[in-house]
Parts: structure tokens; C-alpha cells; sequence
DNA sequence: CCAATGAATTTTGTATACAAAATACGGAAG
DNA sequence: CTTCCGTATTTTGTATACAAAATTCATTGG
């Protein structure tokens, strides 16, 4: 006799296809505005319409795809207006996410974030972003697993998915990578301090100064295409 | 010739559903828990499957409703802990959109904000607790108005339904309901005075202090359900 | 009398079918 | 040549069909 069964269920085809879909989205394989086209997509999965059309309505709930009645799925468009409406809203939600963390910090934790840190000054060093990419999301993972709010962390996951594609279509500057790295030895400091408060002021500006460097890079990448037409 | 065609397209079914469902769902019709029977909403709806099945999806995504693989859907259950994180989510939410909204309010805003607080306080004061959640409503509205951020807005509307549903089991007490009140003179001098700072600090304590009596509540209302039984 | 097993029934996941709407296409009129 | 209109094609929304899994229920053995 069992107490908890522990679900060894198969997941439904929908579950894989939102996962699938999600990554091709924000990897920008579906590009923004891009008509989503149910029986190529059909086609290429090999499933019927029932189970995509049930994916697409979980992407469109989350953003990513917009469903317009009668005239079908787009890949939701990333606007300038987006992304000020989106970070701010971000920004609340990881500084949240830092002020509640500061509560329940582990000695652990803090000694793991002190590893993550020196690991990303040092990626940073050697110039590799993919590596500073991944520690700079464990350092942020860190502060949501301490925060312990399994509602907030899938409010977040799900949230950062719309604006991380952003991250994708251009690319970080040396300026704002400098920046940032200093950005994250306060965040250490609030950190090792405990201060929930400054942590969550911290974050918030981080938070801040991402956006205004990502819509500058957009301008920039929009010029560049105006002036290659 | 027209630039824009304003949509005159008919809803689809499943569009209608949602918003039917969620109505029955944040009114405790569906309670929490309650196996949702496909078959015999799709009787009582009138429709099949498919659209019933394609609504499901949009409200699990919402959180009102909980897919489990293989064995369907059931209303989400409000758990303490479901409102203890949830609370805290919607704070630093509403407290972004007061600030946000400090920005923009217009001096006619402010006057409707006072006409309002003065309905507010004459509605508390007759007993009158329909009256008064309609006016709670409108305050907190034209905050997120004045915000002007749709996404921002968007979000907070379906993050509030999850909560929404938790006063419909718990009527306010009359020591509550007096401090709400009060806390609304804070709000409307944040409003008047245009402290987005103090505006969203208020949010906040407004809405931790709605949690803590409406924990009070649920306690005392499984209290008598054990002792009933 | 209870537990366990297995067949019958219901429910779920997915595929397919079909009507209504939207889009694409092509020819005729200006 | 362009614009308008009507037809053909595609796409969307919904219903239905069917197989696999889960649940129910009765029966049997202990």
C-alpha cells in the first residue's frame, strides 16, 4: 500500500508539444509575428490538431503566442512597449523574490552564491557568455529557491520566458556586461548582509538598467536594418 | 476603405466558455476541489468537447483549474499556503501599479478618487457590503488605469481571480472591514499627494493586512466545521 | 466478512470529419 | 494596367469517433 503514487503517468502529447513549441519560440526559431501555420507545425511533430491547438491556447495564456478568433496563432510580436511594460513588472516580482529569500538563506546558500559569483567574474574575464549566461541564471535560481514560493517561481519562469527572447535578437554590450558584473557584487553583498530590503532595491535596478540597455541595443538593430533597406 | 476593421468577429465558443467557467469557478458554484466532469458540463454548456476541453486549458493556466494527466480536471483547492504566497505576489504587484499610477494621474482622476472614497466610507457606514466591494473595485481600478500598463494590468486580472475566489467562503468582519476604511484615507492621501513611493507601501500593508484577517477567517471558519462533525 | 482479482464501464487523449469563415486567385470591366 | 467581384482553396472552429487508460463493481478465494 502506497501513500503517495507518485505519478508514473506519460505525459500527454500537449505537455511535450507546449515545451517544444516554448523553446522554439524563445530561441527565435518562430520568429516574432510569424503566422503559426497548424498543419505545417501538424506536420512536423507528427500529431494531429487537437493536441497543438491545446498547446497553442497554454502559450497564448503565457504570451508567447497570440490567437486572434477566426484568423489563427501568431508568435506574439516583441514591441518596445512590451518590454517597458514587461520589466518593471519583472523587477517587482525579483525583488519580491529577493526580499523573501533574505529570510530563509541558508549558510549553504550563501557560500554557493559567493562560488557562483567568483565563477562569474571569472567567465566574464575569459569573455564567455554562455557560461556567464548560465551562472548569472543559477545565481538568480538561487534567490527564487530561497524565496520559497513555488507560486512566484512559476510566476517568474513563465513571465521570463516572454522577455528572454529579447535577449536573444540582440546582443549584450561590452559596456552593459561590465555594469552588470558590478551589479552582481552588490547583489553578493545584500546577499552575505541578509538585507532583504537592499537586495530587492538591488535587483530592481539591475532589473532596470537591463531593460535600458536591451532597448538601446533594439534602436541600434533597428537603424541598422532601416538603413539596409 | 477602413484602416482599421475593429474585429467584428464573432467570439468563439470557447472564448465564451472560459468566461463563463471562470464566473462559476471564482463564485464557488465549482468549488474548490470538485472533480469537473467533462461530460456533463458539455451537456450543460451545450457544446463538445473540444471547446470545453480548449477552455479547461486557458483557466489551468490562470490556476483555477488543476490538470492532472490521465485523470482530468478539478477546481483548484484554495490551501493556506495558496493565499500565503499568493498575497505577497499581489502586493508588490498592486504596490508597482500605485506607483506607476503617481505618475500619470490627471487631476480628474484625483477628484474621482476622492468622489469614490467619499462613496467608500458612506457605503461602510450603511452596511452596505455589495455597494462598498463595487466601490473597493472601482479604487483599485482606476489605480491600475492610471498605471497604464496593459500587461500590468492583464496579469494582475487573472492573478486576482485565484484570490478572488477566498472571499466568497468568508465574509469580512466588522473590526476588518473599520480598517480597511481607515487604510483607504492613507491611500487616497498617497493619491492626492502623488507619493507613488508611499502609494505602493500602503498597497502593500493593505493588502498583507486583507490576508491576515482573511487567514483569521478561514481558521475559525475549519474550527466550526471540525467541531460540527 | 474482507481482500484481491478481473471484467464491464466510464473517462481521457488523440485523430479525423465537416461546415463556416477567411484568404487567394483569376477574369472582367473600367 | 488597375480595380472590383465572384469563385476556388485553405484555414479555422467545432463535433464526432475511437483506442488506451482509469475507475467501478462484482465475484471469488481466503
Amino acid at each position: 500500500m502506497e501513500h503517495e503514487p507518485i505519478a508514473i503517468t506519460r505525459r500527454p502529447l500537449h505537455d511535450d508539444l507546449v515545451e517544444r513549441l516554448r523553446d522554439l519560440i524563445v530561441r527565435g526559431t518562430l520568429p516574432p509575428g510569424a503566422k503559426v501555420q497548424e498543419q505545417a507545425l501538424c506536420e512536423q511533430f507528427d500529431v494531429s490538431r487537437t493536441p497543438l491547438r491545446e498547446a497553442l491556447r497554454s502559450l497564448a495564456a503565457e504570451g508567447l503566442v497570440v490567437l486572434t478568433p477566426r484568423r489563427g496563432a501568431t508568435i506574439a510580436r516583441i514591441t518596445r512597449q512590451d518590454l517597458e511594460e514587461a520589466f518593471p513588472i519583472l523587477g517587482a516580482l525579483e525583488a519580491l523574490a529577493g526580499e523573501l529569500a533574505c529570510a530563509n538563506l541558508t549558510d549553504a546558500q550563501i557560500a554557493e552564491a559567493r562560488r557562483l559569483q567568483t565563477r562569474l567574474v571569472a567567465q566574464h574575464e575569459k569573455n564567455d557568455l554562455t557560461g556567464y549566461s548560465a551562472t548569472n541564471a543559477a545565481i538568480h535560481q538561487l534567490i527564487i529557491t530561497a524565496a520559497d514560493n513555488p507560486t512566484l517561481s512559476h510566476l517568474l519562469k513563465t513571465f521570463d520566458g516572454r522577455v528572454r527572447r529579447a535577449r536573444y535578437m540582440v546582443n549584450i554590450s561590452g559596456v552593459r556586461w561590465a555594469a552588470a558584473v558590478a551589479e552582481h557584487v552588490l547583489i553578493l553583498e545584500a546577499i552575505e548582509a541578509r538585507d532583504g530590503k537592499r537586495l530587492g532595491e538591488i535587483l530592481k535596478l539591475h532589473i532596470a538598467n537591463k531593460l535600458a540597455a536591451l532597448l538601446e541595443q533594439m534602436e541600434e538593430a533597428e537603424a541598422l536594418a532601416k538603413e539596409a533597406s
